[in-house]
RNA sequence: GCCGCCGUGGCUCAGCCCGGUAGAGCGACUGGCUGUUAACCAGUUGGUCAUAGGUUCGAAUCCUAUCGGCGGCGCCA
């Protein structure tokens, strides 16, 4: 017996033919003579209807909500039935009887984050993880029509990528070693033998930040790019951002539409990208009132009250050095200047962070050796720069961050089938 | 790390301010119903009120501590 798709009845072209569907019972209303069941599969949901006199109304009657059934019957459209087809039932087999499903109508986001792996199951999960599905695919597709070259680096790292307070350690045999925060100083090893590198990958960070926006685990998409310079980022990011949205927008119409996604807001992600400078973005802030001075690190207010400004993804490049991280390559004429570059959406803040990197073997240990890092732990990064150095940039963009602005979701947990924050890693 | 809020049947909540021994809806169960749209009608079931201590004749309610959760800041993607 073969079995069609729920979305394939949905289209209208099976009608009065006899077919099977397999999926699970999501409602049971039940009449002295008539059982209603609203079955769903991966692709979607549709009535079936099981009278007295059929060969299926003992199963049916049988059936609880979450119960896996195979049925067998005729479909056809019907104006009574949600989505306008319904299957009139012949027969039906229980695979999987279910218990007392949990997850009923009243809801509270605290419980159904202890029963996520059922919560799962829902329309709206379902809908998010395959936009998120979809995402990673074009996301792909754009660097593969960049001609860039996806590779694999590794999780288990033995020395920070940054600061270092923010690493989860772990037992490694007799060893401690640490979970990866960023891909980036793989991904510049690996330019030297493919140049266009890119990953998508898990980052890890021990903050024990309290918001609707971070993750211990999150998907990173990073990339690095020899001899680019700071303008050729910026481009490439912007189109990256621009491809994602068109495509989503182009493939994912009606998950989009039944998620009431504001699909106007995504129409508006096309490059140009406004772009303004650290220095720039200062001068707005003290016009609308803020005290901040140059040489402070942009707070979430700060970007937040930019972000208005703006009303949909932009960048702010050229920090002050000190705030930025080590291998951040500095202007030669102006060296308190760093090319580092964010990019940023309204209410989530920061979604992407990159720029050039020092490739200037004793600038780098200098900029090391005035932040207290010790040398010899970067020792085969240092090579990189002994052995035919390069120029080069590169950035990493966080997917959940992503996906939890275009979809306007409520949280990053949402974006991401099992998160991991500081409180909850079940299941 | 700092600040704020929350914790009452399987689920969602009321009761707390002003102390008198817990109430509703949903679910589940039983029965009814000729097409329902998270159906409807009737009945039944179900709670040491997060934990520990204190005040009191008496605590879900007031006080203290602890645990758990959510959110804001900082840090970041």
């Amino acid at each position: 017996m073969s079995f069609i798709k729920i979305s394939e009845i949905l289209k209208g072209c099976l009608e009065n033919q006899e077919i099977s569907i397999r999926g699970w019972v999501y409602r049971k209303r039940q009449g002295k003579n008539l059982i209603f069941l609203l079955v769903r599969d991966s692709s979607g949901f549709i009535q079936c209807t099981v009278t007295k006199n059929s060969a299926g109304w003992n199963e049916a009657d049988k059936l609880t909500i979450e119960s896996s059934v195979s049925l067998k019957g005729s479909a056809k459209p019907d104006k009574r039935a949600p989505g306008g087809f319904e299957i009139s039932v012949d027969t039906i087999s229980i695979i999987g009887l279910a218990e007392i499903f949990p997850i009923t109508k009243d809801q509270s986001t605290d419980f159904l984050r202890n029963v996520r792996h059922l919560w799962l199951r829902s329309r709206k999960m379902n809908l998010i993880m395959k936009i998120r599905s979809k995402i990673l695919d074009f996301t792909r597709t754009f660097f593969k029509n960049n001609t860039f070259v996806e590779v694999s680096p590794p999780m288990f790292i033995s020395a920070a990528v940054e600061g270092g307070s923010t690493l989860f350690d772990l037992k490694y045999f007799d060893q401690t070693l640490y979970l990866t925060q960023s891909s980036q100083l793989y991904l510049e090893i690996l330019i030297y033998s493919l140049e266009k590198v890119y990953c998508i990958a898990p980052s890890f960070r021990a903050e024990k930040s309290r918001t609707i926006r971070h993750l211990t685990e999150y998907w990173h998409i990073e990339g690095e790019w020899p001899y680019a310079k700071m303008s050729n980022l910026m481009d490439f990011q912007e189109a990256l951002l621009s491809y994602i949205c068109e495509q989503t927008l182009l493939n994912c119409k009606t998950e989009l539409e039944e998620l009431k996604v504001d699909t106007n807001k995504l129409t508006l992600v096309q490059s140009p990208f406004p772009r303004i400078t650290y220095t720039e973005s200062i001068d707005i802030l003290k016009k609308k009132g803020s005290e901040i001075n140059w040489g402070a690190d942009l707070g979430y207010e700060e970007e937040k009250i930019i972000a208005q400004e703006f009303g949909r993804p932009f960048f702010i490049y050229d920090y002050p050095t000190a705030i930025k991280a080590f291998y951040c390559k500095t202007y030669k004429d102006k060296p308190e200047l760093a090319m580092s570059v964010d990019m940023l959406v309204p209410r989530i803040g920061e979604i992407s962070t990159g720029g050039a990197r020092e490739d200037d073997k004793q600038l780098l240990i200098d900029r090391m050796n005035a932040i207290g890092l010790n040398i010899e732990d970067y020792s085969w990064y240092l090579d990189l720069r002994r052995y035919g150095t390069v120029p080069h940039v590169g950035f990493g963009l966080g997917l959940e961050r992503l996906i939890t602005w275009m979809l306007d979701l409520d949280n990053v947990i949402d974006s991401i089938p099992f998160p991991r924050t500081t409180r909850r890693f079940y299941p």
